[in-house]
DNA sequence: AAACATACAGTCAGAATTGTATGTTTGTAT
DNA sequence: ATACAAACATACAATTCTGACTGTATGTTT
């Protein structure tokens, strides 16, 4: 018998939140929005109903504590990256990388399910426009801090809007695409030329 | 009494064929892949389960034939605004309004519902991998009509590809956006800017 | 017009999902 | 130590979805 630990009610609250929280976007990855039942989200956080109902008494509660679960992350993502690649030898390169690297990966893939779902669903909607600005707004942060001397001009942020915008929608066919992965570096290879050539010319 | 027209069988059953996809394209639009159950096609087209099970007799044949008309559409719809935009003063900026345009509306809209439930179904992802690329090719076919000139210039069909891409992301953000027209419209401004500036110093 | 095939209608059973209600364990305060 | 509250578990009810099944109407062939 493993002599259980003795946690208090706090530890042992946010703990079962956090792996609540954690199997919602695990679920959102693998199974899409329509896929992530609370059935599932629960079977795969390896708790019960109960635990569910107690934390998230329905299912939308969970489903908007998960995007602000979401949002941190994202937000936490980019600022740490921004470390990993402060000091690059070439800066705007790094930088286009920095962003199609935060759009890489789960993260993003769950960020997608919930915006395609708010299209048609009010709830889901009023909750992401809530934080939603703020994210994104957190990678302009990041790329603002990457080039200082360009912080403040308007045509720089412009130009980081457009290149978040052609890389999700890279990401956005590569849904499609029948062998990813080649694909997509082409492509972003590609893009990542025509976006370098924008940032000459503007900034 | 309404004297009922006489058909053949192949009319009525192209009709109600008809019907019923379209019913499932309006339901994608209104509702979502998730929200487009058999039951509400049905109830949509105005017709019994009996109608729609004898034409597919599954959900996965009435996805799959909605999928190969859909494409239709938006080849068709292509083509169809190209003729529109034909003689323009600028040819660029007609070129990029054609491909915004041609990504706005319902058309679309069901499009990435499609895609983005294929992420996690396989089964989809099987039918849309073959019908996509030709649907994607459709709208560089009619790029290239408009300019002739480098329709055998790789770097063209690039840029297009970028646009394209481009495009589908301001799109995808603007799912979330809280008041989507003005900002869709500020957005794209911009971005055409851009994609201008890129064309001139890729062409 | 009789025989047959196709098109369509309506009902039913099984599975899945969400919310509720009740029971049990674990920590906390006095 | 004991009472109490929070955390978690389990069982159940109502709804919704899909596919199967049976019955009826309409068109086609001979």
């Amino acid at each position: 018998m493993a002599t259980a630990i003795r946690r208090t009610q706090q530890e042992r609250a946010s703990a079962m939140r956090h792996r609540l929280l954690e199997a919602t976007l695990d679920c959102l990855v693998d199974h899409g929005y329509a896929g992530t039942s609370t059935t599932r989200v629960v079977e795969r956080a390896g708790v019960t109903r109960g635990a569910q109902v107690h934390h998230f008494p329905t299912k939308a509660a969970l489903v908007a504590a998960a995007i602000r679960h979401l949002a941190d992350k994202r937000a936490e993502q980019a600022f740490a990256e921004l470390d990993r690649i402060k000091k690059a030898p070439d800066p705007v390169d790094s930088a286009l990388d920095l962003m199609w690297d935060l759009h890489q990966g789960p993260v993003f893939h769950a960020t997608v399910e919930l915006w395609v779902a708010a299209r048609t669903d009010p709830e889901l909607h009023g909750h992401l426009s809530m934080v939603e600005p703020a994210t994104t707004a957190s990678v302009v942060e990041v790329a603002k801090t990457l080039f200082p001397d360009h912080a403040e001009r308007q045509a720089f942020a412009h130009w980081v809007y457009t290149c978040m915008d052609t890389i999700r929608g890279i990401l956005l066919t590569s849904f499609v695409f029948d062998d990813p992965a080649p694909k997509l570096a082409a492509r972003w290879h590609r893009a990542k030329a025509h976006l370098r050539i924008l940032y000459t010319t503007l900034i």
